[in-house]
DNA sequence: TATCATTACTATCGATTTGATAGTAATTAA
DNA sequence: TTAATTACTATCAAATCGATAGTAATGATA
């Protein structure tokens, strides 16, 4: 039940992006710099999160990313649900028509409950949350590697 | 962050043995027919819950298992923490040693929180609670496959 | 004691997933 | 036209996963 690589970067990826929201786009290549991480893998990672509409890109020489929401109105769950496929803890509770045994299955409805805490509380942090933390945590200093 | 097969055929071992409770010893055999998984796989996902005391097993001709608790003191993180390694989305919750980002890091307090909500959930669930539910949601007729 | 049914252990395998890299195309400011 | 950037596609090695196989140990019973 671990998260992958992907959707940890990507969550690093957003904050990095919220850090710099309202001012002009950031090229990936200073993200991938600050948080020491490669910016090919960075650009996958990118792709479907400005897909379904959380970040705008600009291309082209000058061109970059930044975040099309203000923090306040992204959410982890979000971010999680385009990275990680879905926050479900199993297939059957998304697709119920996966399993056959849904229909009589009590195991299913545990996993059902558990996996709608976790959209619960994901959806309860946003972006702007999570730069305070890091910012309580840290201060100002490591804000500016970007 | 999908559960395993591993752990979810774990999970209805263990409310086969629940019904159980009480009677004599179950063979494996039986629940892997009951509950139409290998019984060579069940066989070895049954090993540590063996070994964290959830199950006791009697070895030889007319052996066989049974839970070593009541199903009402046995929860279901237990299960999870056992066969899934811990129920953390990432490492760095339960090894921060693994991880020198953590002092700076905002998203691993994420994944705690996260975590400890999945932990409280699945502490709060027994097995108990999900023979009940199982019993509400088919009537007595699949409980006795076993 | 011999047999048979059961649990215990170890090794292995194929398929899938994962994390990552590489190369090329498209776009655009200067 | 050039250089810098995003967009896309393909590929790869390693790790993980689900499962199987075979053998050893144990113990009831005939």
């Amino acid at each position: 039940m671990k998260l992958s690589t992907r959707t940890r970067y990507g969550v690093r990826l957003m904050a990095a992006l919220a850090l710099n929201y309202g001012q002009s786009p950031v090229f990936l290549k200073n993200i991938a710099k600050g948080e020491n991480i490669s910016e090919k893998y960075l650009s996958l990672i990118i792709i479907p999160l400005r897909r379904i509409g959380l970040v705008n890109s600009i291309r082209g020489a000058h061109g970059g990313y930044s975040l099309a929401k203000d923090p306040s109105q992204i959410t982890m769950k979000e971010i999680v649900d385009v990275l990680e496929g879905d926050c479900s803890l199993v297939d059957c509770v998304k697709n119920p028509s996966t399993c056959p045994r849904v229909p009589i299955c009590a195991s299913h409805d545990i996993w059902a409950i558990i996996g709608g805490k976790i959209s619960e509380t994901l959806s309860s942090i946003t972006l702007d949350m999570l730069v305070k933390m890091n910012q309580e945590k840290v201060g100002n200093a490591m804000m500016l590697n970007i």
